[in-house]
DNA sequence: ACCTGAACACCGTTCAAGT
DNA sequence: ACCTGAACACCGTTCAAGT
């Protein structure tokens, strides 16, 4: 055996990362294993560690395709909206985590994420989001210093964030969607209403 | 060897929790192996799994008490204050998460969490928190419905939650504690201004 | 140059065997 | 009844060997 080339190290690459993603939406990120992997696309372990240089490496990619897919879900959001608004974000990103739970969820949370600190260009795709919604914070006052600006979009979105989850985490059957969009919505319209009056202090 | 009765079961099993709290604290969670355990207290692999049905029981009984220690330092943050207020209860809350980051973060991830389903004491526990919260909104709103009072004290513990986990997880000598207590305390104030003022429509 | 797959160093869990 | 520790089934990762 050996010597197949069938497809270039290039294409590998996107091959064991598509499976990956696979594997990751169907099944969760438990059920993502090297072998598993080499099985699906039909080539052994040993070549996943040619296009990748280990699992940390290869859940780093696949949580910066989901960082794309966030990005993309938002500014799809806002333009689907004659006026957008930070409550249209807030409704948009809980749509993606509810509707794309586990390669959601491991963004945040991931065995691996503790250990390796992440590179320049994964943490750019992580900043852009935050990006849209401090644009909307700028759009709506933009008057305001950009140190403040930034913390309350930090504030609002981190707790958005929260909210999504810690209510989506647990028996996915008993979380009712619609509360945990009402509950977004509050949280947005009350910092947002506190905020506006009392951000000039 | 065997038959050693150095100590009863019910010791063996505190002497087990001890020493995995012990390792988690100070090593993280990914430092936690049954192997590791039995040698710490002296033991063997296999006496683990007499007083523990397996790693998920074990890291279930670490995270329960885990949530005993945040709603005793809560509870202690709201003496120690002649006015307690939400403020209080949120930077209590952060002050645990950041003194005892791994076994904080640990009781909303581990890769145990998505697969066994928390038995009823456990919920208790998580449930406990919240209504130290929920105590407080009662305090200062008490006219208000328990739905609408219970939906704000969620909105906004989660959204606490949120911005200590988000804030805090990355590398720790670049997060700076008291930049992450000032988001906290926008998100409070912020929110508390904007809902007292539409709580009732 | 590309790819294999046996080998290694780990895991959690079990259970026949010892006292 | 209590405890052992070898054995098993799995992991991720490496690397000499093949073409």
């Amino acid at each position: 055996m050996a010597k197949r080339s069938e497809h270039s190290l290039e294409e590998l690459k996107t091959l064991v990362l598509k499976a990956a993603e696979t594997i990751v939406i169907e099944e969760g990120f438990s059920a993502l294993k090297v072998r598993r992997i080499a099985m699906d696309i039909g080539y052994t372990v040993g070549s996943i560690y040619m296009v990748f240089k280990n699992m940390a490496d290869l859940i780093l990619h696949i949580n910066a395709k989901t960082l794309d897919a966030i990005a993309a879900e938002l500014k799809q959001a806002q333009e689907c909206n004659i006026e957008p608004s930070l409550e249209t974000l807030a409704i948009a990103y809980l749509g993606y985590a509810s509707q794309n739970f586990n390669r959601w969820r491991n963004v945040y949370e991931n065995p691996f994420s503790a250990e390796t600190k992440t590179p320049d260009w994964y943490q750019d795709k992580v900043d852009n989001v935050l990006a849209l919604v401090d644009a909307r914070f700028a759009k709506f006052k933009p008057e305001l210093a950009e140190g403040h600006r930034k913390r309350a979009a930090r504030a609002l979105w981190y707790g958005i964030h929260g909210i999504c989850m810690l209510s989506l985490t647990g028996e996915p059957d008993k979380t009712d969607i619609n509360d945990v969009e009402e509950t977004i919505v509050l949280l947005v319209r009350s910092f947002l209403q506190g905020w506006i009056e009392h951000a000039d202090e």
